[in-house]
DNA sequence: TATAATGTTTGAAC
DNA sequence: AGTTCAAACATTAT
């Protein structure tokens, strides 16, 4: 379910209950979800990885982490975290995390730092990885305070297709390739968005689970990568390493 | 059946 | 006091 272009996939999903009331929520969320009776919602929006459902004085933090699922005028079998029920239907949470922010939401998020955002800066991506040249590239493009909504999928396409082998040091990498890699982490995740909506995602993975390397053929190497220990899938001979 | 997977927070341990 | 690391959460496919 988690990176960011499912995200934005299921913002469009729940389109249908914007300017909808709440006419009844339950689940077993650890907020008052009490709260959310009789109230109007403003907007659907997401930063990254978050899902937020904007209301007047308030917004409902939705996050998915590994295994969350949501249904539309459906349900699941099992007790929703969340269950908004409108005049027009129902939208159902399970297994995610839910929190609430309270007050304007802008004040909660830099909306230029999300890669899938209309006010996404790569300039001040450019900065962030400056402040941190000692640090591998593959923990980098993981941190949602840099790339909002890149994950580990998007992480390895992105640096398959940029030639940069992932546990390269930040500062030893030449900066045409990180302006590379900064674009690009915009760029496939849009791409990531369009073929997930065709449900042909997994087909266009060039380098993510994936044994042989489609340029040279040399098997692809798998390994926990950086600080993070996140899988990295690579290719020796056609990522350089720059240490 | 055991394992690993699109993730993050928390709190103990050092 | 700052850093590191395991644990926790929880589901599904291989």
């Amino acid at each position: 379910m988690p990176e960011g272009p499912s995200i934005v996939i299921l913002k469009e999903d729940v389109h249908q209950f914007t300017g909808k009331k709440v006419v009844s929520v339950s689940g077993d969320a650890s907020i008052d979800v009490s709260r959310l009776k009789d109230k109007t919602i403003n907007a659907f929006k997401t930063w990254g990885k978050h899902f937020l459902i904007c209301f007047d004085s308030f917004t409902v933090k939705i996050h998915m982490l590994m295994f969350g699922t949501y249904r539309v005028n459906e349900r699941k079998e099992s007790t929703p975290r969340l269950s908004l029920v409108f005049e027009n239907g129902e939208l159902n949470f399970y297994t995610c995390s839910v929190k609430l922010l309270e007050g304007d939401i802008n004040s909660h998020y830099d909306w230029s730092v999300d890669v899938m955002n209309e006010s996404w800066d790569p300039k001040k991506a450019q900065i962030s990885l400056g402040e941190m040249p000692d640090k591998m590239i593959c923990d980098a493009i993981l941190d949602q305070n840099i790339f909002a909504g890149v994950g580990n999928i998007i992480k390895n396409e992105v640096l398959y297709r940029c030639y940069i082998h992932p546990e390269s040091i930040i500062g030893k990498i030449p900066p045409n390739d990180i302006s590379q890699i900064i674009a690009e982490c915009s760029t496939y995740s849009f791409e990531f968005l369009y073929w997930k909506k065709k449900f042909e995602l997994k087909q266009h993975w060039e380098v993510y689970t994936k044994s042989i390397c489609l340029r040279c053929n040399l098997p692809i190497l798998k390994k926990q990568t950086g600080d993070r220990k996140r899988s990295s899938f690579f290719c020796t001979n056609c990522q350089e390493l720059y240490i």
